[in-house]
DNA sequence: CCTCCTTGTCATCTA
DNA sequence: TCTAGATGACAAGGA
């Protein structure tokens, strides 16, 4: 069994390396895991009987939040009615909320069932290779299919996105007060969507929590979780029944997107969870403390490229999942040029060790905590640790990387996000609008980081140059049917006096044919002195220019001025 | 899946 | 030398 498990994990990092070099190129996971591709048929003969738990799980979860959930008539969103629930908006999909029930589900359940850290948690990877002590002894033929149903929500199509979103949650998880404003929840809600169907003290099929349970004490071993180190989640949850509660609330109105109050509900969260014993190292694998963006130029919250940026976990799988989730989301506190800074600093993380890169990422931590923790006033300077702008030399990295602005801030332009992250205190219009004086002082106003000031003068310049663009497009545009309006008028202008030409011969051909009756007419009434007429042959008439007609000789005609 | 169009962005040149 | 504007080129996303 050890044996198995260590092959198991070897194949499993294996797969993790290729899988993660490809998922650029969009390779699923699965096709690197022969172990999935080898139970595809067995997960088609479950995947029916899934589809119905997904079913009944989707219904319970509705009529679980929709009893604790009230429509935010501002923001036409579902908010909880108490800040420890949770919430789910209409629109959110079944799968997806399955798939995000899945973790939140496993976390929810740790506390009650087994010490676990949260931290780890992760529903898209495989279940990582369980060792004889990690699993319950009693329960082997049960974990096998457990995995099986594991895998064969990995393998549906629509938990695909589990890779994104539970990265998200992941990120969502930071850690946030229960009394942090409700309303904006917009990245959170869906996380936490299943979260009071999957409670146990919530009305929840038992069905679905054995199908669910299972997995999680799997992935999340009992016997193990004292070495993550989270001790002040272990320590509360079994003996706090009220520690789902507060650990959901803290996935709720998490925004990550360097935004005031987010950061510090943030903080306050930090505060509170420091409060306790607490491994930052650990923490800092969970994507709530890559806050390190704050300090940063904050603005690839769109960016896709932090997917497969992810460092290869040589490790576990839920601490991939919790890794990737940090760098899918690193990409919230950088530039664009950043981006790619972040791309090939990943790519190096992905060669440091275990170590270092926990290291690192305590960096992180505390930068993110710097600002929080020390200054709440704004806008607060960059943190020490933020990254110089790209240099001359180096080709920026186009925007085009970014993604469209997602649920959050959909109404906001990429610089707007941009500007929101790095806590810019202009408007974008007015940046971008301003005359040069008045920029310059307002500009003088304000104290600025080098990344504000280099994020401040790329979106002027950005701004002014999409203006530019359109004037310039519009230009073109302009000119180019002001052209097609002159060619056709110059086509007119030719028909016309093609027209005119045409005319114009046929008069002529008319008055020479006039001209030639006319000569014969006269050349017929001439007469010799014997009063024979003369022959056209042997002569011409001519005329002078002083209108005098004479009968010339064609022999001498040549030689005849007319 | 491919093509076309629109738009944002960057690099570069010019005033 | 710096700045703003103009414009070609490229890429992403949508139809």
């Amino acid at each position: 069994m050890e044996i198995e498990a260590a092959a198991a994990a070897q194949d499993m990092n294996l797969i993790d390396i290729l899988w993660r070099q490809d998922i650029d190129l969009g390779a699923r996971r699965e096709v690197f895991d022969s172990r999935q591709r080898q139970k595809e048929y067995e997960l088609e003969k479950q995947k029916k009987l899934e589809k119905e738990r997904q079913e009944q799980l989707q219904k319970e979860q509705e009529e679980a939040l929709l009893a604790q959930l009230e429509l935010d008539e501002e923001t036409g969103e579902f908010i909880p009615v108490q800040p420890a629930q949770c919430i789910q908006p209409e629109n959110t999909e079944p799968p997806i909320g399955f798939a995000q029930a899945s973790s939140a589900a496993f976390q929810s359940l740790v506390p009650a069932q087994v010490n676990s850290n949260p931290a780890f948690v992760s529903s898209d990877q495989t279940p990582p290779p369980e060792s004889p002590d990690l699993v319950q002894p009693t329960d082997a033929e049960n974990m096998q299919n457990i995995e099986q149903v594991w895998e064969e929500l990995l393998s549906l199509s629509e938990l695909q996105c589990l890779n994104i979103e539970n990265d998200n949650l992941a990120e969502v998880s930071t850690v946030t007060s229960p009394e942090t404003k409700p309303a904006e929840m917009h990245n959170s809600y869906s996380y936490c969507s299943s979260v009071p169907v999957l409670r146990k003290d919530v009305n929840c099929g038992p069905d679905f929590l054995d199908g669910m349970e299972g997995p999680f004490s799997g992935i999340l071993p009992p016997e193990d979780t004292s070495q993550l180190s989270v001790n002040s989640l272990n320590d509360t949850s079994p003996s706090n029944p009220d520690f789902c509660e507060d650990f959901y609330t803290t996935f709720i109105d998490t925004k990550v997107n360097g935004d005031a109050a987010a950061t510090n509900t943030i903080s306050q969260s930090l505060a509170e969870i420091l409060s306790e014993p607490i491994d930052l190292s650990d923490f800092a694998l969970c994507k709530a403390f890559n806050g390190n963006h704050s300090g940063t130029r904050a603005e690839c919250n769109d960016s896709d490229s932090g997917i497969s940026l992810n460092a290869s976990s040589s490790v576990a799988s839920p601490e991939h999942s919790v890794e990737s989730t940090a760098y899918a989301d690193k990409t919230l506190g950088c530039s664009d040029s950043e981006m790619e800074d972040t791309d090939s600093a990943s790519g190096s993380m992905l060669q440091s060790s275990a170590g270092l890169y926990s290291l690192h990422l305590q960096d992180q931590v505390f930068s993110s905590l710097g600002p929080s923790t020390q200054t709440s006033s704004l806008p607060h300077t960059a943190t020490p640790k933020k990254e110089p702008p790209p240099a001359p030399g180096q080709p920026r990295v186009p925007f085009t990387k970014d993604k469209p602005p997602g649920r959050l801030d959909a109404h906001l332009t990429r610089d707007e996000q941009r500007a929101r992250a790095l806590q810019i205190p202009f408007p974008v219009e007015k940046i971008i609008n301003l005359p040069v004086a008045d920029f310059s002082e307002m500009m003088s106003k304000e104290q600025f980081s080098e990344a504000q000031l280099t994020l401040i003068r790329d979106i002027r310049r950005r701004g002014k140059n999409k203006v530019a663009a359109q004037n310039c497009r519009k230009r073109k545009l302009e000119n180019i049917v002001e052209l097609e309006h002159d060619l056709s008028n110059l086509k007119d202008e030719k028909e016309k006096l093609l027209k005119e030409k045409g005319e114009h011969d046929r008069s002529l051909h008319q008055m020479k044919k006039q001209f030639t009756t006319l000569y014969l007419e006269v050349f017929s009434m001439l007469r010799d002195e014997d009063g024979k007429p003369y022959s056209p042959s042997e002569y011409s008439l001519q005329q002078t220019r002083d209108g005098n007609v004479f009968l010339v000789p064609k022999s001498r005609q040549s030689g005849t001025k007319l």
